[in-house]
DNA sequence: TCATATGGTATCGACTCAATACCATAAAGG
DNA sequence: CCTTTATGGTATTGAGTCGATACCATATGA
């Protein structure tokens, strides 16, 4: 059989991203806005900069300036100076982007996902993180894993209190442990 | 564990894409190209037309139009008006096209799944492909598929000689057995 | 023969994206 | 301190994608 191959696999995953983005078109926002979107929603308070969503999408500082530049206008997306490096710009999606992001159009991919067999969901999602951590390692990029299984995650106390950052040197709410961060270091 | 669900599963698909697809900016060519070469040197003769590019990669006529355009004037791809409707062109790699191919910034992504276990490999052939295929018949739009998996593919001897099309009506060498095609329809 | 469908091209506008240059603030070293 | 250097972000420009529309040539069918 010549269909099952590396070279056959890659293509498939090539096109089925094609296909995808080209799906992504909907309510008036384009793929990548979407997707800036979602990460400023499962992103942690450190990370929603424009500088983290620069490494997450791989894409350069101009373009993604002009991204939230275009999700500011529409009300989507807040930018507040951080007091602490007046450099730098907190992101926050605004009560209306939330709403806006329940009419993701991922949506239909993921009826697509619950419609395969659980161990496929699982061998997908297995070979799919190996592949992209493979491809991140390869350039020196940031993995962009969740908060709990960084080096520098800590629990606070013993009770099953909230959490703590030894890097960053702040508190985390169990909810902050779920959300995914840019200075994460895989344990 | 919260990173195991379909909607993580989508994000990554998408973002997996994202991230080839800026990668594959190589040899002065832009991802749209590559896919157009990749998909022009494994489909057969019947399926090498700018329509069959269209279909293939979701886009519009205009915009293949250009794409073909352009990697002709590169020298790599060659057009020859079909003699027997002459309102189609026939498309073909030269010989330029073909040996850029051996440079096809895929490549990375060939290692990086070759790198898998075989099983894991097995099952993202699997889920891709069921997924594809959900999303393309939710379309309307064909399947691409390989000429011997076709309803109208048929051995024309039964001594392994060569094969036949019962919709166009013509013979098929080995090869073209191989090759995914624009008319196919699954058994 | 006339209407309609189909393959392909040309043109325009909105937008992405990389590249470059630039500004503001921060951090490190003398 | 004051300078250098690094970092976060913006602005501008140019190449190119992509969809939309209009258009032309050839086929197909009533």
């Amino acid at each position: 059989m010549n269909s099952y191959s590396p070279k056959h696999i890659a293509a498939l995953i090539e096109r089925v991203g094609r296909l995808l983005s080209t799906e992504a078109h909907a309510e008036g926002l384009l793929p990548v806005q979407w997707e800036t979107l979602r990460y400023l929603h499962k992103a942690n308070r450190f990370s929603r900069t424009a500088a983290a969503v620069t490494a997450y999408l791989g894409l350069t500082k101009g373009t993604v300036s002009q991204t939230l530049n275009a999700l500011e206008s529409r009300g989507l997306v807040a930018k507040r100076i951080d007091p602490k490096d007046r450099r730098s710009k907190r992101l926050s999606l605004s009560a209306k982007g939330k709403r806006l992001l329940r009419k993701d159009p991922l949506g239909v991919t993921v009826t697509a996902v619950n419609a395969l067999e659980h161990s496929a969901q699982q061998a997908l999602d297995e070979s799919l993180g190996a592949l992209l951590a493979s491809r991140l390692t390869g350039q020196g990029r940031q993995p962009f894993g969740q908060c709990r299984d960084c080096q520098y995650f800590a629990d606070q106390h013993d009770d099953g209190g909230p959490h703590y950052c030894q890097l960053l040197q702040e508190k985390l709410a169990s909810k902050d442990a779920e959300a995914i961060c840019y200075e994460q270091l895989p344990k």
